[in-house]
DNA sequence: ATGCCGGGTGGAACCCGA
């Protein structure tokens, strides 16, 4: 089975590019973020002529999420739990499903918040957010099951995915508390598919659009899919799609593709 | 480079991204 993550930055302005990829790689699974429209505005039509099903939890203008599917979508959830009552969140960020294939795979794709500029409340709902994703994941894990949590973490993990680390010192996506949250989820027991199937440094699946940063190969590994031991043991290889960087209007960020052998 | 590009909104200039 075929699982995709890809940020998108907005589905409709990117449509042409986004169809013509499911079309040549043919993901069974994948998850897209930032697709900056309501329910409505999801071009779900589209994504079932090529034999998708569809799951949005949209938003308008910013964030928004969406999974596709060649198998059946079962136990849909929109929104990531709060740790207490009566909580809300207006922002559309992380979608989960079961993929109701021959061996069952759930699968969560997520937005996790930028966190710019750091000394703001911008910081501190990206951490809180992650301690939510870390009571949910957790919870998620003790199923013991095929899991699959995939996305845009804005975290980079390591000194190795990114090029230029300086650069980044002063920025939420490299900060020790954005960097400890990634390392408890994966102390969790999840497995970062890219560091198990591959490992390369530099494998980045972000380049900024400013200062000629894809020319320059200044890049960011942040798209990442973290699997539970059940899926970790069945995973074939990871690919990071970035000849996708180089298309007329693209998104920042490439598609990366994990492959399980179930 | 705290804004160099790019998307969305709303109908110009501004918010947001990472």
């Amino acid at each position: 089975m075929r699982i995709a993550t890809w940020n998108v930055n907005s589905v409709n302005a990117r449509l042409e590019n986004v169809l013509a990829w499911f079309e040549s790689a043919a993901p069974d699974v994948a998850v897209l973020q930032e697709i900056k429209c309501v329910d409505e505005k999801f071009p779900t039509e589209a994504f079932e002529r090529l034999g998708y099903n569809v799951a949005v939890h949209g938003q308008k203008t910013y964030n928004g999420v969406a999974m596709l599917s060649k198998y059946p979508l079962e136990d849909v959830r929109r929104g990531l739990p709060f740790l207490h009552d009566g909580e809300v969140d207006e922002q559309s960020r992380y979608i989960e499903a079961v993929i109701a294939a021959p061996t069952p795979v759930r699968v969560a794709g997520i937005y996790l918040p930028n966190g710019n500029p750091l000394g703001t409340e911008k910081f501190d709902y990206k951490l809180a957010w992650m301690r939510r994703l870390q009571a949910h994941a957790q919870g998620l894990l003790a199923l013991e099951e095929p899991l699959v949590i995939a996305g845009d973490y804005n975290v980079i993990p390591e000194v190795e995915d990114v090029a230029n680390p300086e650069a980044w010192l002063g920025d939420a996506l490299f900060q020790p508390e954005s960097r400890g949250a990634f390392r408890a989820l994966k102390n969790l027991g999840l497995v970062d598919a890219y560091m198990q199937a591959d490992g390369a440094p530099h494998g980045y699946t972000f380049w900024d659009y400013q200062a000629g940063a894809w020319p320059r190969n200044l890049g960011i590994r942040i798209d990442h899919l973290l699997l539970s031991p059940q899926a970790a043991d069945k995973l074939a290889g990871v690919t990071i799609h970035r000849d996708e960087r180089d298309k007329e209007k693209p998104s920042d960020h490439v598609p990366v593709v994990a492959e399980l052998a179930l």
